[in-house]
DNA sequence: AAGGCGGGGTG
DNA sequence: CACCCAGCCTT
């Protein structure tokens, strides 16, 4: 039974698998940029990020020793830009407390700065080709529909199914095993219309076997109950305008200053927001001292600029 | 347990 | 417009 789930999904992974540049390498380094930087980002944004990132600092020691500012200049594009500091701190940290080798064990990964549940396991996995188990939104996703059912009817805990992905792992083949679950996720068990008419697991599936029993579109079955959510819709807040908008405008003009120069908060105001007033600078003191806070900028005399 | 944190792509 | 995306950290 399991051991049928398993052929089936390595075999279809085998023959439909992207190739993605951080699938030929085996370096924990260039791993656990990969890994930081597909958080919340998708694949297809990340890859030429990925590349430059490491044409531009090819080493542990590199990014380490970088200033901050290319660092921050290099995660243009990315969005949750507090992860380029974390990642910069964790190189150091890899470099002073662990002579420059990333560690190979859960708990050392996941007491770096930014390295959380899922990274700790993805990094040990796919650098150290260890049997863990470990949840991202995907393998989450394809886990709950296969082993529990319908997302409308999915009350599993998150123990619950970690324990689920872990038993489902093939003892030593936990790098493709896991490759293989999120591939699925991404192109095959998507959140909306999944696509289970191709789906290499469609034999095995609670979700399905739900959906065909209920005899209903597929698609309505297995997403469009989680869509409605019980909860009362928070009141969507317009992106544009929002505090988070702001601060990336605040970063993206300081990255287009030469290395160096700082940005009086004035000139920073015209530049982020045209209507900017005398009446705005308690608002624009408070977004930069917060993002002073992130590591994000400094204050100097002569305004703020990116982190040397 | 809940909110904040970017930004772009898609239906 | 709404939702989604290889999550993490703080409160």
């Amino acid at each position: 039974m399991i051991d049928a789930i398993r052929a089936d999904l390595l075999q279809w992974f085998t023959n439909d698998a992207r190739d993605l540049p951080w699938r030929r390498t085996r370096d924990p380094y260039a791993i656990m940029v990969a890994e930081v930087m597909l958080q919340q980002t998708q694949v297809d944004r990340v890859i030429p990020k990925y590349q430059a990132f490491l044409a531009a600092f090819p080493t542990i020691e590199a990014l380490a020793a970088a200033p901050t500012a290319e660092v921050i200049r290099l995660w243009a594009g990315l969005g949750y830009n507090r992860r380029a500091v974390n990642l910069q701190r964790a190189a150091q940290a890899i470099v002073t407390r662990h002579g420059g080798r990333v560690p190979d064990s859960v708990a050392a990964l996941r007491a770096l700065p930014g390295i959380g549940p899922y990274t700790a396991g993805a990094i040990a996995c796919f650098a150290f080709e260890q049997d863990v188990a470990f949840l991202d939104t995907n393998i989450r996703r394809v886990v709950r529909r296969l082993c529990v059912g319908p997302d409308h009817a999915a009350a599993a805990t998150e123990a619950e199914l970690l324990a689920h992905a872990e038993a489902l792992i093939p003892p030593g083949q936990g790098w493709v095993w896991n490759q293989a679950i999120m591939e699925l996720g991404a192109l095959i068990c998507t959140a909306t219309n999944p696509a289970c008419w191709r789906c290499p697991l469609r034999r095995h599936c609670r979700a399905y076997a739900a959906a065909v029993a209920a005899d209903t579109a597929l698609a309505e079955t297995m997403a469009a109950p989680a869509l409605k959510r019980v909860a009362e819709p928070r009141p969507a807040e317009p992106f544009v305008g929002s505090r988070r908008w702001y601060r990336g405008r605040i970063i993206a003009a300081l990255r287009a200053l030469p290395a160096d120069t700082a940005l009086p908060l004035s000139e920073l105001g015209r530049q982020v927001r045209p209507d900017f007033t005398a009446d705005h600078a308690e608002w624009l003191q408070q977004l930069v001292r917060d993002l002073a806070r992130d590591g994000l900028l400094v204050i100097t005399e002569q305004g703020v600029r990116l982190p040397a």
